[in-house]
DNA sequence: TAAGATTGTGGGTAGTTGTGGGTAATTTCC
DNA sequence: GGAAATTACCCACAACTACCCACAATCTTA
């Protein structure tokens, strides 16, 4: 039974290993589509996890940043910041992805983690952070909410 | 594990050795495509550092360059300014290229460096420098960099 | 319920990658 | 034209990474 291509809910905790290794939960494998080549790009999350985008999620933004002309500054700053944290990963014949030391110190990752699906990408969180986190984000502005109501059905 | 050709991405902390030699990353190397004959073309960036093209990409820029009439006083200060600088560097059986004493000064490169992938070219570091303009870039324009991000789903 | 398949985790090994230095060929300069 | 400096090419080694195999726990299926 699988839900639409290169699409990933649900919440996985596994471990990371002494390599720097995590894996991909089968459930999420089972849903990427061939043209992925198994390869995922992991890069900085806007909260302290990491994201991963299958190769094709990842190969869209790339094409957005290869427009933007570097003679603005901004535009050089813009596709700094997103390339530069981001780095491409196989997973091995186990399911494995390999995370580079650089993100599993900006995640503050620890043996445990937890694998977030976030339809599109999935997030890799240290459990602790993901709650502290959480805790913050009750005191969002219900206003927020109601604006997001306006642009999604649920 | 093939991105899209001539593609850059991720941050790699290598060295500068004696001879003005730098490793281009073993990544970065599969990347490219076989039209680029080894060759990168090497240019001064527009913040301080270096900018590394794939040959193909350059080629790309200097056609651009070609349409841009003399005529206009921008026009013939932005194409002296960047064909002025630039030179083609082939890689060794090591996969180093060696830049010229010029860039190195320009860019005020040390023993360390940082490699950062910008996507359709690769930007060549002093880490202290990258660190600064990391910070000067906190106060430019949020607003602008929003716009930017609105229009790329990350 | 039992057997088989799948999944998550750990570790060993061979090949790759980054870095330093040596030597020969080429260029520059007096 | 010849010496000095520079450049290009080659080799060597240590560190790291990707690939492979093994095994236990879990899930599936008959």
């Amino acid at each position: 039974m699988t839900l639409t291509n290169n699409t990933f809910i649900g919440e996985y905790a596994y471990s990371l290993d002494s390599k720097g290794r995590v894996n991909i939960p089968a459930k999420f494998r089972q849903s990427l589509s061939d043209d992925n080549e198994g390869t995922f790009v992991i890069a900085r999350g806007m909260d302290s996890c990491v994201w991963v985008y299958p190769l094709i999620q990842w190969k869209d933004i790339e094409s957005n940043l290869r427009n933007l002309s570097s003679l603005s500054k901004i535009n050089r700053t813009f596709v700094r910041n997103t390339a530069r944290y981001a780095s491409p990963s196989t997973y091995d014949k186990q399911g494995r992805i390999t995370l580079t030391p650089s993100l599993i110190d900006y995640a503050g990752l620890d043996k445990d983690v937890l694998i977030v699906g976030m339809v599109n990408k999935i997030e890799i969180w240290n459990p602790t952070h993901l709650d502290e986190t959480d805790k913050q984000n009750l005191e969002i502005d219900p206003a927020a909410y109601d604006e997001l109501a306006k642009n999604i059905i649920i």
